[in-house]
DNA sequence: CGGCAAATTGAGGTAGATCAATGTCGGTGG
DNA sequence: CCACCGACATTGATCTACCTCAATTTGCCG
């Protein structure tokens, strides 16, 4: 397991684009893999719930949201996926998607074949390993969610989600999503979200860069955090 | 993938007391997986979080829950796992366990070194197939668990959870747990909980059955679910 | 300029939290 | 056997954070 370390597809190698295990796509195209690059627009769907599971996405630019119809027709965004993170990996072990994934903004993506990954992970151990590794981190990502962003008080949960977005270049700026789709995620109603914010925003904890309301300056970090 | 159906751990096969992919303890101990049967008493402690990870427990009796303690102290139960599901799964791609694991009945699992079934599941198809499918259940678990319980009014999240924590042999009793576990699952308060059990009994959907109210008998299913 | 989409802001209502008292069961010791 | 105690569930009364409904604002685009 020591060698899990050494393999991180969310840092992009210098001049290597790797898409998964420390491998090029031509490299994956070598050992039969069956892969093409693909964009989406912000607000395209790259597969629904119940939709026939035969590629995986491995996304490498922009952002994604899973999102589930609950029994009662309400929609939950479940899980937010950025570049390195893996979309449909259920397609390893079921027929169907178990949710909806949908580019919340512009995507580029490494789509790939379930079946063909599936069979190189049997033969290359590098390959099985990044496969565990993203399992866990969907796993992970999942369990925070809900632990983070869906328990205590509204204006925690806010804060606790800008800070979440901070920018990994720039982490004093912090990009979100319409009031809706952050009700979405967080339980909460779009209204709520929105006085959370202006509240922070006259506390002097963040400053707004933008018209929309999606970019903000985070101020002071640390109060935000306690 | 097709051979993914085959096998379901958590159906236990005649005579053949399975552990993962369809082999007994004894055929996996002749692959060299280091395995030991163990029992826990209610309350016990398989493992707690960012304790060293080399373990996974498969679970044959009773129940374990998932406990993650948020940032601000708060303990919320993220997952619930019964006969069949895998406590412990990320020791497979990560050194230390996300979550703390406390049995919430008595009961008995497997456990194996992560190592030695990490090593196998490069050799053996059929237990590749089986890890992927429960990498795949502790994920759409998870993802249900946030949808169905942790969204909407009270009334509805209690009526789901009773639901789903029916008897698999005899779907008209369900047993529930403490009103303070119920309250962490559902992210309520256990008072909550105890007025929205007694209004299901009082509307004559469910039934008591023990004094402790841990047992209760289903009359009406169907207004449950609607 | 006018119309649309999204965010903000306000006022009022309500579901669920909070605080607190009571009830019930099971165990323990006199 | 009975009195007492602790753990847990229930029930009640109030309070408040969030929802709901609605008006207003802002920026964008034809």
């Amino acid at each position: 397991m020591s060698n899990a370390r050494k393999l991180n597809a969310s840092e992009p190698q210098a001049q290597r684009h790797c898409v998964l295990a420390n491998l090029t796509a031509e490299e994956l195209r070598a050992m039969q893999i069956q892969l093409e690059e693909r964009c989406w627009p912000a607000g395209g769907t790259l597969y629904t719930t119940g939709e026939w599971a035969d590629s995986i996405y491995v996304i490498t630019s922009g952002m994604v949201k899973l999102v589930r119809t609950c029994s009662d027709g309400r929609q939950r965004i479940v899980r937010l996926l950025r570049a390195g993170d893996v979309a449909g990996i259920e397609a390893l072990a079921s027929d169907t998607y178990d949710n909806e994934a949908v580019a919340i903004t512009g995507a580029r993506v490494y789509r790939m074949s379930a079946s063909s990954l599936y069979a190189l992970s049997a033969r290359s151990n590098d390959v099985l390993t990044d496969l565990m590794r993203k399992w866990h981190m969907a796993l992970r990502d999942a369990d925070d969610w809900l632990a983070e962003f869906n328990a205590g008080p509204a204006d925690t949960r806010v804060r606790q989600f800008v800070l979440r977005m901070r920018h990994a270049t720039d982490p004093t700026l912090t990009t979100l999503f319409s009031r809706e789709d952050m009700g979405a995620m967080m339980g909460l109603k779009l209204e709520t979200v929105s006085r959370q914010l202006t509240a922070l925003v006259r506390a002097g904890l963040i400053q707004r860069q933008d018209s929309l309301g999606r970019t903000y300056r985070i101020v002071d970090a640390v109060r935000l955090g306690g």
